[in-house]
DNA sequence: TAAAAATACTCCATAGGTATTTTAT
DNA sequence: ATAAAATACCTATGGAGTATTTTTA
């Protein structure tokens, strides 16, 4: 699940905009290719991860347990490919 | 890059097995996939990662680097797949 | 009733498959 | 000569788009 991480960048935008409409206008996709996004993550982790509102979303608490253990992965993810640009090109 | 980790297990299995053919057996795809998959990170690394060989593969300077990075970043989606799995099953 | 999300399709890109050719020992 | 990788081609799946309908504040 983790592996893909780009469908979790979604779920970042998510959480940032709380808006699935703006998550999408942010990312330059469509708010139904965010919705599916976010859909795919549920069905994986069958639970919900947001609730929806009018006025704004809110994340379940599955959806912070994503949120805290994505972000501290996030971090490392960056890290590396940072290594990997220097690694390749310094030499 | 490694955002998609799964590519990036199709190296691991290449170098594991020293050959593409014996890496497409252990993944359950086709040689060709795996060709195209080591090719699609060359690609955007811009750099050859595997040298292959009749009798069987050697990774290059920039493979080693690409797999000690790699492996390092594996066990932290490891464990944060566990940490997920955890924080959603146990309560 | 007016926004935001969900649904219903359609389309396209990409991953993967099979068949075959090329290459290196 | 033979085993392994590359190439060529085809297919299918999944991600994203547009249009529309359903929610909920």
């Amino acid at each position: 699940m983790l592996k893909d991480f780009s469908k979790i960048e979604t779920f970042f935008a998510v959480v940032k905009e709380k808006s699935f409409s703006k998550a999408a206008q942010a990312l330059g996709i469509s708010q139904p290719a965010v919705t599916q996004q976010i859909k795919n993550i549920e069905a994986h982790l069958g639970a919900p991860i947001v609730e929806r509102k009018k006025n704004g979303t809110k994340l379940t608490k599955e959806g912070k347990e994503l949120y805290r253990i994505a972000k501290r992965l996030e971090k490392h993810i960056q890290k590396a490919e940072k290594s990997l640009a220097d690694a390749l090109e310094k030499p």
